[in-house]
DNA sequence: GATGTGTCTTGGGAGGTTAA
DNA sequence: TTAACCTCCCAAGACACATC
């Protein structure tokens, strides 16, 4: 998948031997995921789910999601995504004449596939494909079968796959109270609330009095520092959990902002 | 004409990397 | 944790265009 989101046939197979945080928290097209071995944890704006080996789960587009991957007994994590791009579902509700029904449902961003033996055969299906040199015109079936099947099973997903608007204008200020621990640039920030990014920052300017970057780091520096002081957690724990990237940017970033180093508070 | 929005340019600084 | 260095993203401003 390229990250523009323009065209992401794609099946990927995932695997790590220790703990492994996600770097990029925006979702850019809709995917469905089984987890092999391990554990997968995702941190969601209002909550945190968590799927075992043998669960899967569909992910929602334009979604903001951190995932934290945790090897299982064997010392792995292991996991296969499918990725359904956009012009790929246009095309598939095309050619088997799918429409979207009136009765809309709101989804969450992650939802957790039932267990079903279809489903499960899929993803048993599916490592051949990375082991063997395949055509792209042969992934591109299996993937069409991964549509037909999540239809097929989870039918309230049906709209999500055929919708294929963008974010409409949203309240800038909640958004941003509720997400600005993610990790994303600016520009999706702006596409997720439904703005151009002049207009965001813009709007932000007037809502904030601040720039979108300094208000961010500010939130993000206030809330390390209350998880250090009051929750008694240790920066080298904390930095990842408010959104920062790299522990020595953080503790000079914290420095600047509080005057004291975090492990000092 | 007023207002809102998009695009482009440019300099500064935030953030990542590395070494100590 | 700090410091030095480097890259590249963002803020800010100017201008163009669309809509009312």
């Amino acid at each position: 998948m390229d990250k523009t989101g323009n065209d992401e046939r794609r099946i990927l197979f995932a695997c790590y031997t220790a703990k492994s945080r996600s770097t990029e928290n925006f979702v850019h097209a809709h995917s469905i995921c089984y987890v092999q071995t391990g554990i997968l944890e995702f941190q969601l704006p209002d909550t945190k789910l968590s799927f075992k080996a043998g669960e899967s789960f569909f992910v929602k587009r334009n979604s903001l999601a951190r995932t934290t991957k945790y090897p299982g007994e064997g010392g792995e994590f292991r996991s296969i995504s499918v990725f359904f791009g956009q012009e790929m579902l246009q095309h598939f509700g095309q050619e088997n004449n799918l429409v979207k029904s009136n009765n809309f449902t709101n989804i969450p961003a992650v939802t957790q596939l039932r267990s079903d033996r279809l489903l499960k055969n899929y993803f048993d299906s599916l490592p051949v494909y990375e082991e063997e040199s395949v055509s792209q015109s042969l992934i591109s079936i299996k993937m069409e079968e991964g549509i037909t099947l999540l239809i097929a099973r989870h039918p309230e997903l049906k709209n999500v796959l055929l919708d294929f608007s963008e974010p409409g204008k949203v309240d800038l200020e909640e958004f941003m109270v509720r997400n600005y621990k993610f990790n994303v640039d600016l520009k999706k920030f702006a596409h997720l609330t439904g703005r151009s990014l002049a207009t965001f920052k813009r709007d932000f300017e007037k809502i904030f009095h601040s720039s979108p970057n300094r208000w961010i780091q500010q939130k993000r520096l206030e809330e390390a520092k209350f998880l250090i002081k009051e929750k008694g957690m240790k920066p080298s724990e904390v930095y990842l959990e408010v959104g920062f990237e790299d522990l020595s940017h953080f503790s000079f970033a914290f420095k600047k902002s509080f005057g004291v180093a975090p492990s000092f508070i």
